[in-house]
DNA sequence: AAAGACTGTTTTTTTATATGAACAATGATT
DNA sequence: AATCATTGTTCATATAAAAAAACAGTCTTT
């Protein structure tokens, strides 16, 4: 290559140490390099940079104010990369995170909430209903996915941090006005209170596998936050499909009770999706962690 | 080369114009050196510098703070090789210039102050006596030689600006004192006004190559000026030995007069001494051209 | 809806470059 | 003063990088 950047890094060497040998030393490169890069840098720029004995290196005039112009931008560089090695280091910066529609309360208080308080040079964006974005092209750094169909993308890291048991609850009194129901026909005959995950007609939140095929429940009431299900449960809307542990405490209390226990689910898993797992900042570690973290301690709960 | 600057160059174009295909064309390479060296980058910093779908290329968080760093390092450059191409088209800077001792006084009127007058950002430093100095080693930019034997130096640029016939001459007022000698015998019986050209005990000047063998003439007064024997002799000091082109106005209008004609005078011979004819500063090609000029000037007037 | 144009990446071949030894030149040392 | 150590440069060879072509996507257009 004719203008050869490293030309200048090698010059410099050569220029501050006033040595062409000990300038090839500190790079790690032969001496003959050095001087060839060196002489190629004469030849296109048109001036002698370098006056050499074989004993002594000497800067021209032009060498000497050449030299300081690439000193100079030798210097941005180091700090461009000092830079880049503490955002490795330390969690700075803007995070863009897509998450599905009804996940967004749960997330809050428990992730982010911590994570913000613990990184504070972080700023966070959240985007909800952005399920099916995409992650690069949309500028997303990570995307929380919570698919039943495992969707498979090369360049793309999933990562399951989180699987729970799916229960159809109600309320008491819901049980006590329309009995608990034993059998898929016996449900779809109750009111249903549907959720669902990502685009508008995505049914998967709604079907319920029984006997080798798919079921799809008719919602009397569609909302997309978990909160909001739960709400409706205890004003005795209908009966819903939940993860165990998104319940755990409600059915400990008595506000919820299971129905219909026969009748399995698939589970509820929830991926984290990122765009190529080598180089990343520690910002998107930090969440990373921080997400993993939070299933760890909700499948906990749930086993308990 | 793990650590290659070319890198940078190459990610700068690249987000710069938001495309690799157009960053190949604009640097004249192959679009897969651009993935290539924008991968090597990336693998190094540990950090994704840019998103890229096929069809669109993004800055990362990381990449758009360290692109500032690379764009300021680039801009840095390019103006010092803007400097560098100014030092090749105008004559700017500080010139080094070694000549002998007998030569300053016609320097300084004939060439000194026409070339300081023509080129004003030029700043001349004329070292007198410096007749032997190593160019390199010393960091000088040029040297005027006034050597009657030829010293070959590879690396150095010899280019003769100058020759001229050397005569005897003396006063009228001497030549009627001592009479006209014809051979060397009379003449050194005659007072002779010696100059040197260099070091100490550099005699060349006052020797004198007749019947195939040299004769030394034993000076009576030696000075290192030629303005100075030129006085001395109009003074009846003696006779002296003379460029012809240095006395001819003095010949002309009588002052001074031809002696010993018979007695043939190697001629004296100036030359200009420089390292490496390419990568010439414009500094020191015009010096060269204004000294080329007043040797050519000089020689006119002698064969005229 | 399907083919085409254009993207960035991968792979193979060709080219260029770094290397290491020998070299010429200089200063230090004996 | 002569040898020795060390400098920067040169040259043949091994190595690594650039080029060229094939590839796998994505968007546009017919």
């Amino acid at each position: 290559m004719n203008n050869d950047l490293n030309q200048i890094r090698i010059f410099c060497q050569v220029a501050q140490l006033q040595s062409f040998t000990q300038a090839a030393e500190s790079l790690e490169i032969e001496k003959s390099t050095v001087s060839n890069k060196v002489s190629q840098l004469e030849t296109r720029l048109g001036v002698k940079l370098l006056q050499r004995t074989t004993r002594s290196v000497k800067l021209t005039d032009e060498g000497a104010q050449y030299l300081k112009f690439c000193q100079q931008a030798m210097h941005q560089i180091e700090l461009g990369e000092a830079l880049i090695g503490d955002m490795q280091q330390q969690a700075v910066g803007h995070l863009r995170v897509a998450v599905p529609q009804n996940f967004a309360d749960v997330m809050a208080s428990m992730v982010v909430v911590p994570f913000l308080s613990e990184h504070p040079k972080v700023t966070l964006e959240m985007q909800q209903g952005a399920q099916n974005v995409d992650l690069i092209k949309d500028g997303f750094d990570l995307a929380i996915r919570a698919s039943f169909s495992e969707i498979d993308d090369s360049s793309l890291i999933y990562r399951k941090i989180y699987q729970s048991q799916r229960i159809f609850v109600a309320s008491a009194e819901h049980v006590a006005k329309f009995g608990n129901a034993i059998n898929i026909q016996q449900l779809r005959e109750q009111p249903y209170i549907a959720s669902f995950a990502g685009e508008r007609n995505d049914t998967s939140f709604n079907q319920v596998y029984v006997d080798g095929r798919w079921h799809t429940l008719q919602a009397r009431f569609t909302v997309n936050s978990i909160a909001a299900i739960v709400q409706s449960m205890q004003a005795n809307l209908g009966f819903a499909i939940m993860p165990v542990t998104m319940v755990r405490d409600k059915l400990a209390s008595g506000e919820l009770v299971q129905i219909a226990p026969q009748v399995k689910l698939t589970d509820s898993v929830i991926y984290l999706v990122y765009p190529s797992r080598k180089g990343q900042p520690a910002k998107l570690k930090a969440f990373i962690d921080t997400l993993v973290c939070w299933g760890e301690k909700m499948m906990l709960k749930n086993h308990r």
